[in-house]
RNA sequence: CGGGAUGUAGCACAGCUUGGCUAGUGCGCCUGGUUUGGGACCAGGAGGUCGCAGGUUCAAAUCCUGCCAUCCCGACCA
């Protein structure tokens, strides 16, 4: 099919547009592929739309292809379900609720676990009725406190979202592995690299998790991935290796030593370097000899509060991503002045191990980081303002209650498989394949016979792919300084014919009529055909727009050739007009 | 929700400090003409509730108050 530029809905900006910030959203609206509508929302224009199109449908066939079947809910939700699964409540601002002229409660979909459960529950209520996999393709709604980055996180979206349904863990297993592998070709097609990391399963609940991420800088979750073996994980889901314990027996007793104005860490070290006193031999005292107790506090889900220290070493800090993931469904808050004025045996800026500890008086839990193993000495608080307490042994001189490994997480740190260094990369969360389990059937009571006629509840998988994100990622990860670069697979167009000619010369019948060949192949033609536009402006506006094949039809014309630039690869090779229609057939399959 | 910035034509921005003629510039758009291999040129034009509301004033884009929105950082994010 033809489409011509004098005609197609678009229009492109010379000026990258001051509200985008990443390549992704910067391009998009600057080549003519979305508009802003709303806050967090978007206009699909004809080219943008296409890609989608082209993005959905290759989702589409992956899913079909491992045999799960299609339906399509609304996106406007009765309260009831959500109520029942609890989350009417424990979704808390993020769901857009809304009432209809009589005061009924209505939501617009965040995610579909609970309509999917009880649709499968009116129909079905045998074991061999199963497994089923089911899908939609649907514009979910998140009331996002900040949507950003545009198609990226925006409060209106597309996404795929699959759920599996099985008697047992078995089945279980081999439902997530064929979704699993179906979003491994899903991305492979979109041009996306993908990683998949391990992943904290979450307020969702349940049990295996993993997300594919696209790396890119302009992603919002980190992960780890290990420059010596093929270990990869989230961030939040990092576990570091525990080093060997160290053997304290030569190590003097702890001693209590007078630091006066050392509330900081920095402050600390400083004062210890400057003590001849207190000086090491061996070499300077560091950030990481030191042991800081940080305190938090749990809020827990009947709204009490429960004091948590974790001691890490001085030169990290807690992450509280880690610390959340670790706790949740516990949420973590700061630990205010309120708190401390409420224990006056803390000493701000001076808390050590002897004042913490289930055991202790305060009955604070204290949790240590895997790197305070059994034997290491530290320095840290001595409880009392202006002390510290310096050769203080794990396991000889004080005890904790458990490990928490939720020390941030840096370059270089060891591979907790090999020992080489990690390295932090940003990703975009793509998909999300996930293990339920039996929670939205139990709550709402999807229950099928066995084949002893025994009632049993069905377990279930939930498996995301975000579609409209997609073009994004696809987007950032396939741009250059000067325009976009679709992979074949999702481009909008297969070729841009560009007619870089004079009025009345021979180069716009030969582009016409190559363009009419194309098309008859059944290829989707560009073909700028604009009048009184420069030739500048063509080539601008055809590496904007990032179709992978350019066609220049312009002065090779007098000598019988045409021009044919791979936006991808970058190059330019010249073919005569006879066979230029095969030669772009041929390399467009 | 905290911190910072911004809001003037489709896009990018100036004007605001120190209130004052008809609110400007570049790009884009329309008409005519000249151009045509890297975002052309000339001439003429259309397009604005200056984010919204209120206030001060003879007079408000400009000063004051409140609100709203957008962007960035953080918090949040199946």
């Amino acid at each position: 099919m033809i489409h011509r530029l004098s005609t197609l809905f678009v229009r492109t900006l010379r000026d990258d547009p001051a509200e985008a910030e990443i390549p992704s959203h910067r391009l998009l609206l600057r080549a003519g592929y979305i508009r802003r509508a709303a806050p967090g929302g978007f206009t699909w224009l004809p080219l943008g739309l296409r890609v989608l199109h082209r993005v959905e449908h290759i989702v589409r066939e992956e899913m079909n292809s491992i045999g799960a079947q299609e339906v399509h809910f609304p996106a406007l939700l009765p309260r009831e379900p959500y109520e029942a699964s609890g989350r009417w409540t424990d979704y808390g601002p993020n769901l857009f609720r809304l009432q209809d002229r009589r005061g009924v409660d209505y939501l617009l979909g965040p995610t579909h676990e609970e309509m999917f459960t009880l649709l499968v529950k009116d129909l079905y209520g045998s074991y061999k009725d199963l497994p089923l996999w089911l899908y939609q393709i649907q514009t979910k709604y998140r009331d996002e406190a900040r949507p950003r980055a545009g198609l990226l996180r925006g409060r209106e979206f597309l996404m795929k979202d699959s759920y599996s349904f099985d008697l047992d863990d078995e089945g279980l297993q081999r439902s997530y592995d064929a979704h699993r592998g179906a979003y491994v070709k899903i991305f492979a097609r979109l041009g996306l690299e993908t990683v998949i990391v391990k992943a904290m399963s979450g307020a969702m609940g349940g049990s295996a998790s993993e997300e594919f991420l696209a790396p890119s800088v302009s992603g919002e979750d980190s992960f780890v991935r290990c420059s010596g073996c093929d270990y990869r994980a989230n961030t939040e889901a990092v576990r570091i290796g525990t080093p060997a314990p160290v053997d304290a027996a030569s190590t003097p007793p702890a001693l209590v030593v007078d630091t006066p104005n050392t509330p900081t860490i920095q402050t600390l070290v400083d004062l210890l370097n400057s003590r001849d006193d207190l000086r090491r031999p061996s070499s300077p005292w560091a950030a990481g000899d030191t042991l800081k107790n940080v305190l938090v506090m749990l809020r827990n889900p009947d709204g009490t509060r429960t004091p948590l220290a974790i001691g890490v070493p001085g030169d990290r800090d807690v992450d509280m991503k880690r610390l959340e993931a670790l706790m949740s469904p516990l949420e973590v808050e700061p630990f205010g002045e309120g708190d401390f004025a409420a224990r006056p045996n803390l000493v701000k800026g001076y808390i050590g191990p002897a004042a913490l500890g289930a055991d202790k008086p305060l009955g604070i839990r204290y949790l240590l980081d895997p790197r305070v193993v059994r034997g290491s000495a530290w320095v840290t608080g001595a409880d009392t303002p202006g002390h510290h307490v310096v050769q203080l042994v794990c396991n000889r001189d004080f005890t904790a209650d458990g490990v928490a490994d939720v020390a941030d997480v840096r370059d270089d740190d060891a591979c907790p498989e090999c020992g080489a260094h990690l390295r932090i990369e940003r990703g975009i969360e793509m998909g999300h394949v996930f293990q339920l389990g039996r929670k939205y059937a139990e709550v709402l009571g999807l229950n099928v016979l066995d084949d002893k006629g025994k009632q049993r509840v069905v377990t279930m998988g939930s498996y995301g792919v975000g579609v409209s994100r997609a073009v994004a990622a696809i987007a950032e990860a396939h741009h250059d300084d000067i325009g976009l670069r679709w992979p074949r697979s999702v481009a909008p167009m297969d070729v841009h014919i560009v007619i870089a000619g004079k009025r009345g010369d021979e180069t716009a019948p030969t582009a016409e009529q190559l363009a009419t060949e194309l098309a008859a192949a059944g290829l989707h033609v560009l073909l700028d055909d604009r009048d009184g536009v420069s030739p500048g402006v063509r080539f601008k506006d055809a590496e904007l727009l990032g179709m992978p094949m350019i066609v220049i039809v312009g002065r090779g014309v007098a000598t019988g050739v045409l021009e044919i630039r791979d936006r991808i690869a970058g190059t330019t090779t010249e073919v005569p007009i006879a066979q230029a229609a095969r030669h772009i057939i041929t390399c467009s399959a």
